[in-house]
DNA sequence: GAGTACATACCGACTAGTTGGTTTATGCCT
DNA sequence: AGGCATAAACCAACTAGTCGGTATGTACTC
């Protein structure tokens, strides 16, 4: 790690911050140098444009979101079945602690919805940043399914999708109604569903 | 129905068309003005501000979703089950008909994720939409299950719940991807569960 | 002539991005 | 160690353009 410099640092959390409530559009450049506590000037110095900030952004808030995932889990188990257990335990701990303070939301889904016409490249970043997710979690159902349910006929790939569009949808209704209990609940309702293909140990 | 004026029938469907793909904030008055072959005086005659376009577009947009699924789903029948499932064929048909040409997206969800923060009115506009459909499916889910599957244990709200919710994120998912093919297989695959504990006459 | 249905021209506010500079840290020579 | 060149880090003020909204005018109808 090359240890941002402080002030690239707060621009980029200021960024998160704004983004993530506001969007892209609606998020001004003026806005996050203020809330970082940092002028124009040196907002031009580290980004190239309010593109690139948003850009580095999906990368700052992945690797963050990775992170405090991380740090839940502990070290991940050997076994790919208890893998998938302890992710969903994860996420819905991580879900439940966002519930505590304001709305469970995702800049990766925010900024893919919102510029996914006007800026094709950042959709791109979005949209690998979701493979990746979705590839993760389908490899890990994908041996579990082998290891301990080989008879089951069920698609790894499509319980991912499955998995992420029910989060991000989740989380776009829970917006609207500035409660996030349904962030939870389908959570919930997709682990069970889980279970009833691959039983946990 | 008192059978709109050309023009506003005109912005309002050019609205509809901009802000599905574009948003609320990256959709220019001037560009909806223009694309519906109208000027701005013709506008903020019809429209007393951008947010009381996007207000009247919410309704616009709702009725015509409700009116393309009446059109699929001819009469509804009377059994709350058969209801439920003619409802989902027509939805899975309008998504299929709707990647034919583009991405399947919906308005609602579009807006609400966008000015959830800044527009409340907006955003309860769009949760009340949100809302009116979930209690809707819920209602058919809860009068098939009392007459069907008393003894199955399933909520009802819930599964209208994850429903909505996973059409708005495999939507989300799928403008990413720029590959609408998701919303198709999580609506398919919604469907297969839901017989797993409603099985279909 | 009063109201409806537009059209045109315009304004103030705001926004992304630039410029031209100052300060601060770093490495090097003596 | 001390002085100095160099570059990285940072800043305030400005610019050019865009956007939502308004003021004013006009043609037509009742």
């Amino acid at each position: 790690m090359p240890e941002l410099p402080e002030k690239k640092q707060r621009l980029l959390d200021a960024g998160v911050e704004l983004m993530l409530a506001k969007g892209y559009n609606a998020t001004a450049v003026d806005e996050v140098c203020s809330c970082a506590g940092v002028t124009k000037g040196s907002f031009f110095y580290y980004f190239k444009s309010k593109e690139d900030l948003a850009s580095q952004l999906i990368g700052h808030y992945d690797a963050m979101r990775k992170g405090r995932l991380a740090e839940i889990m502990g070290v991940p188990p050997e076994d790919p079945r208890d893998r998938v257990y302890v992710f969903l335990d994860a996420a819905q701990e991580m879900v439940a602690c966002a519930a505590a303070d304001g709305c469970p939301c995702c800049l990766v889904g925010t900024l893919a919805q919102e510029i996914h016409v006007d800026r094709p490249e950042l959709r791109d970043e979005c949209c690998s940043r979701f493979e990746a997710e979705i590839e993760r979690f389908a490899g890990d159902l994908a041996a579990a399914k082998a290891a301990h349910a080989p008879k089951a006929s069920f698609d790894p790939k499509g319980w991912a999708d499955l998995f992420l569009a029910l989060i991000q949808g989740s989380m776009l209704i829970g917006k609207a109604r500035q409660d996030s209990s349904i962030v939870i609940n389908n959570l919930a309702h997709f682990r069970a569903q889980l279970e009833a293909v691959l039983p946990p140990a």
